[in-house]
DNA sequence: TATTGTTATACTCTATAACTATA
DNA sequence: TATAGTTATAGAGTATAACAATA
């Protein structure tokens, strides 16, 4: 079940002046490389992901910051931001835009007057719940092309991969 | 060997007011999506091969035009930009700076006179090489915690999902 | 002194419109 | 009319510096 892949580094011509190469380039040794192909699943996924999300209002930032938001209420904004891997600058307006659209709240913190603690609405929860089902979804269509173990084995791969 | 992921969703404390969190937050479902995942593993796949690819000055987008125009001399930048899934008009700069550093070129191209025919200089070949030899051996680096069958399922895989 | 949230800012990547010269 | 290359521009995403309030 192993494929063949052919290295073409190395075009034949390419002497001088050469030739005018015709019909579909040839992407040399690039489809060989984890970091291309990740590039491009991950651009594949997020097209659809975006698509998807873009009927409630979420992009995939503002999506992980209501999720993590709903499975931790009270968390502080640099908390949030330290588990998903964000500048704590660039969370600001995220958690804006969820205040904003009445999906989250900043609370005074309880024993850190610095602080806030981040909560869900009714709304918001509600407004997660829906973006989940989407996910889901999503998720279904993305991964059609590939059979349940196909599909177990990527993701158990993957998260070896990110949580060395 | 299955691993076992609890869902933590649904959180068990978000009554009015509720605790603030301690310690490291919960992720939620996130670790369960392949989009969240794939952004993961690209992100630190990236950061490997970029600080990697520095010492030769090539960013992700300039090293994948040089190796297709290795492996196709005398293509368009429009036939390079289609099959990188690149603008043609974002291309432009990469050309320049490939063309300024010394490394590509455009030339007349035959039969078209608004075209041009891209080539490598002796130097691009040059830098192309070891490029390629850097991105083996970050390749290594990055794969590392992964076995063989491991990575060659993970390559399979994503080529799979890709070119579906 | 250090930390939380914030503003301002800058840099990269990506996307669109419009131009020119050719076809 | 359509296409190849180009310019200008705008929008995301991401990064750093500096500040006020508080610890």
């Amino acid at each position: 079940m192993a494929r063949i892949r052919t290295a073409t580094t190395e075009a034949a011509d390419d002497s001088g002046e050469a030739p005018a190469a015709v019909g579909r380039l040839d992407l040399g040794p690039l489809p060989n490389f984890v970091g291309y192909l990740l590039r491009r699943a991950q651009l594949l996924v997020f097209d659809d992901f975006i698509s998807t999300m873009s009927s409630v209002g979420l992009r995939p930032a503002s999506f992980s910051v209501l999720a993590v938001i709903g499975a931790n209420p009270g968390s502080s904004q640099s908390a949030v931001s330290e588990v998903l891997g964000l500048q704590r600058t660039n969370l600001v307006a995220i958690i804006d835009s969820l205040e904003q659209g009445g999906f989250a709240r900043r609370k005074a913190a309880k024993t850190d007057r610095r602080s806030h603690a981040l909560y869900l609405t009714a709304e918001g929860k509600r407004l997660l719940s829906k973006a989940l089902t989407l996910q889901a979804e999503h998720e279904r269509r993305v991964l059609g092309r590939l059979s349940d173990d196909e599909t177990q084995s990527l993701l158990r791969i993957l998260t070896k991969l990110v949580d060395g």
